[in-house]
DNA sequence: ACTCGTCCATACGGTGCCGTATGTAGCTCG
DNA sequence: CGAGCTACATACGGCACCGTATGGACGAGT
């Protein structure tokens, strides 16, 4: 029943695989290495899981549950839509996981949906729930269906784009310009009441 | 001097490059799938480059030759900063070069750009050449210098966006969604006249 | 006709990775 | 204390790829 100390979970090799992913994009998440940066053998990861595709849900299905629900949970508590926005941008700019930079994470799920049909039809449902949360606070504010969800997809399509360009162009990714483009969203908003 | 008809330039490979990029990403640019895909062995690809880094780089100039300057100058004949913008951000979202999907190509780059230092530097050139324009026409409609500068950046982060999201989620990266980006942009601009 | 340069084919050694097969140390529980 | 389960380690075959080495076909020039 007791575990001894090293004994590693599933748990511990998804972890890695999130760390390994947003450092290295899903092409380094590789069993080997991953088993060498644990300090154990790929028998332990085959233990684990029945091969990488395995692997590949778990990190999944961890994104979707530890990336999301949170961030808005946080800002709940604020009183006007605006409020909460405005705090939700701040969170995201700043927003770190278990040590894993989000944003690099969030830019290397994006880049893995790209290629990947299993990853792209996670990564839409999670953005589907995101943009739903987006669209129900400017109309809040006043906006109409249509516009509501342009001005959210297009807040959403910039994160998108400041989540990829951090890594390499982070003059281009400052965290001004993005607060730029939610006042955008928000006065456009407010402005059709 | 004249050649056998089926001899490759090195052209030819980083055409067929470019194609593979913007299928697969720059991991899906491998010397021997090429070289299946254009029914030649290996010994031509190293017979016309170095080594597969010779080959990025070429790609990347590639790049940096057609992919910019041409949008501009088929643009540069209308009246106003307005209409300019507006012409771009359609042939922006419809382009398409020597029968490669410049959106899936443009999104190969910047992941591309997130894993490897030596592209990251010629995306960044590429990509500050191209937010200068986007600056002085801003400029022109009005904006000061610092906002133009917040709101160029802002129109390509989503940009980068709609590059990105197309390939797994079309209906986020809709063109209305960043036609609506430019629109906010293009007022917020004129505003502050 | 001979040579020379161009452009490519073939064969090779080496690496990194996947997945499987099998062995094994330590704990648990009767 | 021995059997069984857990959580690995080790060893193996196989694939895809890189880069090199070498040889050969073909046309151009003399």
């Amino acid at each position: 029943m007791n575990r001894k100390a090293q004994d590693l979970t599933r748990d511990d090799w998804v972890l890695a695989s999130l760390a390994a992913l947003a450092e290295g994009g899903i092409d380094a998440v590789r069993v080997e290495r991953l088993a060498k940066g644990l300090n154990v053998s790929k028998g332990s990861f085959y233990w684990h899981f029945s091969d990488r595709s395995d692997l590949h849900s778990a990190l999944l299905d961890l994104w979707e549950k530890d990336f999301t629900a949170q961030l808005i949970a946080n800002i709940a508590s604020l009183p006007t839509p605006r409020a909460r926005l405005l705090a939700l941008a701040e969170e995201v700019l700043n927003a770190s996981n278990d040590g894993v930079d989000v944003a690099h994470a969030e830019g290397a799920f994006s880049a893995w949906a790209v290629l990947d049909p299993v990853a792209a039809a996670k990564v839409r449902a999670v953005e589907a729930k995101r943009i739903d949360y987006l669209v129900s606070e400017l109309s809040l504010m006043g906006a109409d269906a249509t516009d509501a969800e342009l001005l959210s997809k297009g807040v959403y399509l910039a994160l998108i784009g400041v989540f990829a360009a951090r890594r390499y162009n982070p003059v281009l990714a400052e965290d001004a310009v993005f607060r730029r483009v939610v006042d955008l969203a928000l006065d456009a908003a407010e402005r059709r009441r």
